[in-house]
DNA sequence: TCTCTCATGACAGATACTGTCAGGAGACCG
DNA sequence: CGGTCTCCTGACAGTATCTGTCATGAGAGA
């Protein structure tokens, strides 16, 4: 468990002094230089804001708590409720992190509020009427978050197959159905395609940069006339 | 930097849950039961206050004040989707609360993550198949919060009309309609209306009391099976 | 240029971690 | 009482990980 506890340390170290170089944290921790090196590394690939500058040392950025967020019982409701929504018609990774959400909020609002959390009466049951998706829309997410060009086959509504090959856009939460809202380069414009249709999905090496008018805020400027 | 991590996740999961076995963990982590156990160990000597009983299971004694480590992209993602939707498909009330809390949030977290925040792909457009509603539903969310009865005129699939006095339990966002889940007074038994079909609701004087058998949780925990 | 410090790579030895197997103990239930 | 569920501990071997040492690069500032 040491070094657990020493990763933790190295936190808190940071938090107490503005400025800490590896040679003080590695005095104070007892172990070598090049260890600190290697935890600091680990922490910032963790998610920790440590700043290291060459010549200085290590500051902890500001941001690493969750602050204490004062909500009213309105926002309160919203918030559960929205969980409650993703948690239903999400993807599993979604609405795992969605249930992290309620967690991290409820333990750093007061505890009137807490009670006010959990006796929410607002719901949001699972729809049978939602039609199954053949795969995993988390690879969908990712594919939008890095940009990379997707390929799947395809069935529209009179069922006919196609083959695919889209810049995925996003993806759009349309009553019971998920779409994934993208700009098709073989007709050379947005298409949308529900998920509960498309079959064997495939995240391409290719990347795409957003370029004007193939961007989703094109996408949603146009559709918003 | 695996076991680190494992740690803290053990944490974030014991404060979501209510009640958490070593064997759900060891699932969810993805290790053998025994290096939960030593987990468990190792994380009460550090002071963390966890409980565990044999033949129930582990609980995350209150008051524990170690603040949750911020918001992960994941979590953000899923709160801003979540946001959208009650945007689109809850009464305007609601949905201002719930842009409120992109707001705070906003105001909270750091410059990284605000950018996140802002470019989530994850839409949720208002659905044009939504029945619309004829009155403001917020005055039945009031009315399940301060467990005052509610009278109302009712059409039923079939169109016949029919009056109705009933214990307002909570609101359920079922696919593209909103119901009432109330406690009917007259069948003796839970009934859900759909907020389309419901007229000229009126939210009484009298108030009642959560009775064992005739609460929400009740209604849950039948529904459930 | 020199100094300070972050940062990375390679490598061998030490160490801690992990799973498996085997059992003990307390709580609850019929 | 026996059966079941669960927390909990010990021992042990293999392995994955960590650690220190040595060497080098790179950026910032005097």
């Amino acid at each position: 468990m040491r070094r657990a506890d020493r990763l933790f340390e190295i936190i808190q170290l940071l938090r107490r002094r503005r400025l800490a170089r590896a040679r003080d944290l590695a005095e104070k921790l007892e172990v070598s230089e090049r260890t600190i090196y290697r935890d600091v590394r680990d922490l910032i690939a963790s998610g920790v804001p440590i700043e290291g500058e060459a010549g200085v040392g290590y500051v902890l950025r500001g941001g690493y708590d969750l602050p204490p967020i004062m909500f009213d019982e309105q926002e309160i409701e919203a918030l559960v409720l929205g969980v409650r929504m993703v948690e239903s018609w999400a993807d599993p990774e979604l609405a795992e992190a969605a249930g992290n959400i309620i967690a991290k909020v409820e333990a750093v609002i007061p505890e009137r509020l807490r009670r006010h959390m959990e006796e929410t009466a607002l719901l949001a049951p699972a729809n049978h009427r939602m039609e199954p998706i053949a795969f995993d829309p988390s690879i969908l997410r990712a594919a939008v978050r890095a940009r990379r060009k997707v390929h799947f086959c395809y069935r529209d509504g009179e069922d006919r197959p196609s083959e695919r090959s889209v810049r995925p856009l996003g993806l759009a939460f349309y009553g019971p159905v998920w779409l994934l809202v993208s700009w098709c380069e073989l007709r050379d414009d947005f298409r949308s395609f529900r998920l509960d249709r498309i079959a064997a999905p495939t995240v391409l090496e290719e990347t795409f940069r957003p370029e004007p008018g193939k961007t989703i805020q094109d996408f949603l400027k146009r559709t918003a006339q």
